[in-house]
DNA sequence: GTGTTTATTGAGACGAAGTATCAGTTAGTT
DNA sequence: AACTAACTGATACTTCGTCTCAATAAACAC
């Protein structure tokens, strides 16, 4: 779990100022459990303004101390990130997100490659579903 | 390749009504080549609205005849659907669609679901690179 | 054909999500 | 303390999509 004054301290590094409307935007996007949308932070800070919290984020994608989260229904979320993974596993009942394994995903790339014509460049990948605490908490919405 | 005629009737008789909006919209759509977004639509037609233009994709949605595809950047355009597929591959230089193997993905669900706790319930799956034609045609700009 | 019913239409208001502009402010440097 | 470039926030604007509502027109019965 990453701390304010770790990515304010990263952000400097990398030539960006340490001014206080980012550190509220940065730490409202720490605060946040599972998947959240950009509004959910422009509702939680006092002073930053709408596009403040947008520049925050895009800076925060950009230096990928967040990353983008796909939801079923199109709308575009935003998460912690982790290292490199973009792949993830969004639970319907509490927005949890997990990870999904790399190695998954590089062999479907493989198959790809042999399977098409396509030189393969990027990739969109979501899956949704019901964690394993949601299915104990409430059996009787198991899927089918 | 579906025909207007085939598509209304088919429209006809799961009792939505034969409009000439609605017929009109729907030739736009037939005219696309790869993804298109409802923007397209809405400039090609003459008369019929906006909201009619919403309107006759999400029905086109409903009864298989398009489905969504999602963008690199995260914005929902859409195609003419082969049936039952909705994973593509998206060609970034011809915005030409392909349909991928479900066998694939079959087997990425089952190995998630060994895994991992999840059920999972629905998913988003899309790749994007160059197809045969266009890494034939600019050699140059060959993936990495 | 005429009339009736009901789905459909289009104009326009509305809302959410995101970008662009620009004068004013402030962090970091000297 | 002064300077300057980065940053801010108010606001206007765009895009994508939904909602409302009075007017229209299919489809059907006669």
């Amino acid at each position: 779990m990453p701390k304010l004054e770790e990515i304010v301290q990263q952000l400097e590094e990398t030539g960006y100022r340490n001014t206080a409307s980012r550190r509220e935007v940065i730490a409202a996007v720490l605060s946040q459990r599972g998947h959240f949308a950009i509004d959910d932070i422009c509702q939680q800070v006092r002073w930053a303004g709408r596009a403040t919290v947008f520049r925050t984020m895009k800076l925060l994608q950009d230096t990928s101390v967040v990353c983008r989260v796909l939801l079923e229904n199109g709308n575009l979320h935003y998460r912690l990130s982790s290292i490199g993974h973009h792949h993830h596993l969004v639970c319907v009942e509490c927005g949890g997100v997990q990870d999904m394994e790399d190695c998954v995903v590089a062999e479907m790339l493989t198959r790809l490659a042999n399977q098409t014509s396509y030189a393969i460049e990027g990739h969109w990948l979501e899956f949704y579903g019901r964690c394993g605490d949601c299915r104990v908490a409430k059996p009787e919405l198991q899927a089918v």
